[in-house]
DNA sequence: ACCATACTTAAGAAATGACTTGACTGTCGC
DNA sequence: GCGACAGTCAAGTCATTTCTTAAGTATGGT
């Protein structure tokens, strides 16, 4: 699923993620996103284009300004990947569970 | 968050998340692991090595079979982190619907 | 002892990623 | 019109990632 690499690649940068986190209490421009950050204008640009090419962030530019805002319908696809691997290995781990108490009762049971 | 750094990259390239998928289901040797991937044994040591540095994957040797499996409280961190940003996202989304239908209606008032 | 198996190490090629600087292009306010 | 502001484009640099091949180390079976 290509869609994944991209969205983990994306959120792989801690930048990326404190854009991610500022975005999510509200829309903000470019250089709004930028001034808290200890790089040039172009590369937060870059990272932008990045969060938006995944599909986690829009962005449209009104007069001189663009706004971008987050869009956590594709942080679904990936958290339920997460998820479902995580509950999966635990199902399997339960049972794996069972098995190992009931062969050490039937151990028991042999003497 | 350093450690979301690395289990993000680690989760960004398809061949470690095919690895993953196959470890759910039961743990595996290396070469057991390498067979269905189309590339060198090295290749998928260099991946095995970056899924355990991040904790994801746990392997110990025995005689001369490494056995890997998986470890996924590394995984519940990520799926937490993801899905506290989403719902927070959420309530504000709720709340600035509010505030516009509440505008709405005290515009139709003013008629 | 000998050979195959199962990794392991090291070194290097090719591609990608994360920046930088410098030069531009549009808008806004006066 | 003109300067400042907000963003964009284009190179170019440096580090990291992903994969390769080749050679080496244990271990297991006979």
């Amino acid at each position: 699923m290509p869609a994944l690499d991209d969205l983990f690649q994306a959120l792989a940068d801690p930048t990326r993620r404190a854009l991610v986190e500022r975005l999510v209490e509200r829309p903000a421009s470019v250089s709004e996103l930028a001034r808290p950050l200890a790089m040039s204008l172009p590369a937060v640009m870059q990272h932008l284009q990045v969060l938006e090419s995944c599909g986690l962030v829009r962005s449209a530019k009104e007069g001189r300004v663009r706004t971008c805002r987050l869009e956590p319908a594709v942080l679904r696809a990936a958290e339920q990947w997460m998820h479902e691997l995580r509950t999966e290995w635990e199902r399997r781990f339960d049972r794996l569970g069972a098995v190992l108490a009931r062969n050490e009762i039937t151990r028991q049971e042999e003497h």
